[in-house]
DNA sequence: CGCGCGCGTTCGCAATATCCGAACGCGGCT
DNA sequence: AGCCGCGTTCGGATATTGCGAACGCGCGCG
């Protein structure tokens, strides 16, 4: 019995998904079809890639081990199929973009649209997910990152700047006293971001001490956006996220005059060299679509 | 349409046969069904990999490209699923052994018959080929070789040492004159290795000159060996080869009191990191079958 | 403590893909 | 001109794949 590509892209998959069930929802596969791939796949190579207890399936060292290289052999394989076409010939393959939920949700609908309008062969695939830090899972090629970035194994080209807003809904200061210099930031709390501490993303420089971290927290800005109107802290949020509730009164700003350090908006990807055509295409697509001031920055 | 792992075997198997015919056959499949993989494979890319002219296929820029790029990713693919077993699972998965044919058919087959019986989840593929040269070419994980090495970048480890004989027929010596000196050499005629020149594997060293190679070649040592019979020149050949037409007459020696280098015997591999577990159990198996002197060396 | 839930596995069945062999057209060789 | 070997295409048989239902398991909740 052998495997095959599909074997691999099913075993990657679940390893991601963290369970049949919801691979199975991700590729529009039954779950039976994902069961057994996973168990030709571990019969093929002789193996047990995942431990079964009552109907829970959890990996093994080795299911880490095998995907740690199976991985970039797989993206070598596809770049390689890829890469033949001449630059002439239509993208075709699959595309995979990741980024930020919010921003996602808002700004690269349409960008993305277009380019995929462009490109009728090529498959393109959107996973929006705040908590996305690894562009070495399964299949990724690019992705957008908010922030100053950790990671310096990737090339990055920027796109634009995000000013962040510390904002705190009018009642919320009404029952814990105004903040009129940043030394009274440190009688509040802040809702928390669970994929980033304040102090990593505080944009204001060392010299403001930040807000000390609140017992509420979430993983996604507009959930800490609708938190924060509830009154239950301060939410130190990107621009786009709090523009309409600035607007319309349901939040104010904190400390508006105060210098920061915009957040840069980049498009993040790995350095295969030669660059797939499709990489570049999408990277140079994104970039002229932000070249101008997007729309939640004029006029602040 | 997407392309499957078969599809990428079959493309490979292809550009190496030469031919689909030739291809089908070695993978013991029928024409259409290499055909189609090959028509798929290249709606799947999108590009040409072979031109179609009168019945015959010959490959493009594009083919050998892509091949380039393909059987290292492959061979990850491969060396990955092979990895992940643990030091005591069986083996399973693929060795491919090139060699000499006339070697081969001699000297390898109980060796890789006792190897095989070691390790029934292991699929041998042997490939006698005097031709070979690029290890690179799809699906080979080790070699015999006999001579001095060319190609660096592989790792060889010395079986035992070759020793050469230069014969020729009674009936030829009668008719052409004997050799009673190094200098006599030159005015005889050398039966053709084609696959490398006469003077790359001569034993004898520089000082002693080889005669000139003649109008007839051949591409394998026995027939080489029949050729000599034949009376039509001298051969420089393996002692292996030519062992039993000596003891009969068939053959006699030349100059057999000459001093030579003898030619080693060798098993080479490429350096991948970490080493497959098959390719090291199948070199410390043949080391250790040709840890003692074999038979032909015996008694000469 | 009992029940409902979500998980993964297994099985039978239908749909799809794969493989084979025959037939055909092409150009090269005798 | 006829034969040969090549690659392509097609219809049919076979194998594989994918699906949904049913089941057993343990966990969490009331």
């Amino acid at each position: 019995m052998s495997w095959t590509i599909s074997d691999i892209r099913t075993f990657l998959a679940v390893l991601d998904a963290g369970s049949i069930s919801a691979a199975a929802a991700r590729a529009d596969l039954s779950k039976s079809v994902v069961s057994k791939r996973i168990s030709d796949f571990e019969a093929a190579l002789g193996v047990a890639l995942f431990t079964r207890h009552a109907g829970r399936i959890a990996p093994t060292d080795s299911a880490f081990a095998l995907a740690e290289r199976l991985r970039p052999a797989l993206a070598d394989l596809v770049a390689a199929t890829e890469s033949v076409a001449g630059p002439e010939a239509p993208l075709r393959g699959r595309l995979a973009v990741a980024g930020p939920m919010s921003f996602g949700l808002r700004h690269l609908g349409p960008v993305i649209a277009g380019f995929a309008r462009a490109h009728p062969q090529l498959e393109v695939v959107l996973d929006y997910d705040d908590q996305l830090t690894d562009l070495g899972r399964s299949g990724f090629d690019v992705a957008l990152r908010i922030g100053w970035l950790r990671d310096s194994s990737l090339i990055a080209r920027r796109l634009c700047e995000d000013p962040h807003a510390l904002v705190a809904s009018p009642d919320y200061l009404a029952r814990h006293g105004p903040i009129l210099s940043p030394a009274d930031l440190a009688g509040h709390e802040a809702i928390g971001y669970l994929n980033a501490r304040l102090s990593e993303i505080w944009p204001f420089g060392p010299e403001v001490a930040p807000p000390r971290q609140g017992r509420i927290t979430a993983n996604n800005g507009d959930a800490m956006r609708d938190l924060a109107i509830g009154g239950l802290g301060l939410a130190l949020l990107p621009l786009f996220i709090v523009h309409d509730a600035l607007r319309d009164g349901r939040l104010v700003r904190i400390l508006p005059d105060l210098p920061q350090r915009r957040l840069p908006v980049s498009v993040v990807w790995p350095p295969t060299r030669p660059m797939p055509r499709k990489t570049r295409a999408f990277i140079d697509h994104i970039a002229d679509a932000f070249a101008e001031d997007p729309p939640w920055q004029r006029g602040v």
